[in-house]
DNA sequence: CCAGATGTTGGAATGTGATTCCAGTCGTGT
DNA sequence: ACACGACTGGAATCACATTCCAACATCTGG
């Protein structure tokens, strides 16, 4: 990568850019997931070569990193503000749980991040309400790391499971019913968990789960307060 | 791969085996982290080639996933029983933490785990917990889910940041120094959470942090007591 | 309007790693 | 000794990421 912050002296319209490569970048990932940004797609998508690109991205990382900011904040800006503490928290955590299910790559690449700075985006605010919801101040970054941590972790977990679905072509319905089947078929005396919850798989919703989690960490958090 | 489950007829002593291949991944993991499993580096590693390797392993997915249950299993095998449901679960947590800070492959490797049936080494016990703590059945598998997403998001997180500091050559508190620093240069108005925590971050403890995670989580399932 | 100077481009060249192929090797049963 | 099948090692392929470089466009000053 070279271009300099200096002058901009050219205009031809056709002119790459950082944003049409990142936007690019995007399409490609929502398409084709983390496996389909290649330099060769990339380059055809905009029909150029992969040393033009080069002049404007550092390397593939920092495209991904750039991919995952862009959608983050577009996401967060999403989210109303004004509702109570804890509303805020689960409707900011249910957008990152929606922005992670729509492109799943965004969980690995928020994780992998480069810059701390993308993340700050989402640490902020409920940070924030953290604060109003009256934790200690001892305690406050226990509880955000905590409320990070889970909610990196879903979207992690979620990304891998379409991650594999994708791959091997089959839907989200085969594929818990591939699970229960393997976990109905394990020892009763050794696995007596595993079976006895196999059955829920199917049915399950993720969403709700997630939800569920939000709350119980929220719950949690509560009995903090002073 | 081809290596049939039938007859083994051969005897040679410094035979390769599927054990020894996935020994040596953990070594060259453990060594040099996600990177540092190539099968040019395990040929080498085995004195062998990598038509070799092929022979007995798939491919590298399944070599990151056996070598991921080996550790996985090794782990959960350590953690002692017979305690209350809560400290057995705080054992298995900081038990499964520690594993992950000091082989932060297996983050990574764990949540994209094409088979299910290492991460029902985990799911199993932690879930038996789950019923001795006396959580309703209509919310077990969501007590449980939220607890598993907690702990690999976590480990998600411990990993790619050991990954930047190794990457970069640069130690733990160098890094947290930077990003504390960072964070002191934002904006006050827009982001007063972050400037507020940034001082915290550089003498946080991780491991007591996640402590405290597993247990708001706990605290809140405590409140879904019958 | 022309000659540099410079930002930009597209594609060729390089290097690395995953995966496949294949021509042996070695031990076993006959 | 012979044939066979499990196993081996390395060469051959292929697909990228990244670097290089020979044009090209556009602007600047004359």
């Amino acid at each position: 990568m070279h271009a300099r912050g200096s002058g901009r002296q050219r205009g031809r319209e056709d002119a790459l850019s950082r944003e049409r490569i990142v936007a690019a970048a995007i399409e490609l990932l929502n398409r084709d997931g983390e496996a389909g940004l290649t330099f060769p797609a990339l380059s055809r998508h905009l029909a150029t070569g992969p040393g033009a690109i080069y002049w404007h991205v550092a390397d593939k990382g920092e495209l991904l990193t750039a991919a995952c900011e862009a959608v983050v904040i577009r996401t967060l800006k999403a989210v109303p503000a004004g509702a109570t503490p804890p509303d805020t928290i689960r409707a900011l955590a249910l957008g990152m749980f929606d922005a992670m299910a729509a492109s799943a790559w965004i969980g690995s690449a928020l994780i992998r991040a480069e810059s701390s700075l993308t993340m700050v985006q989402l640490i902020e605010p409920l940070g924030q309400q953290i604060c109003a919801l009256g934790v200690p101040k001892k305690v406050r970054w226990a509880a955000l790391s905590a409320l990070l941590s889970y909610i990196l972790g879903v979207g992690g977990q979620n990304a891998a499971n379409q991650q594999y679905t994708h791959a091997h072509g089959i839907g989200r319905a085969d594929y818990l019913e591939k699970i229960c089947a393997a976990w109905k078929q394990l020892d009763a005396q050794t696995h007596p968990f595993a079976r006895s919850v196999a059955g829920e798989l199917r049915t399950h919703d993720d969403r709700a789960d997630f939800l569920a989690g939000v709350n119980l960490i929220l719950q949690g958090m509560s009995t903090l307060r002073r």
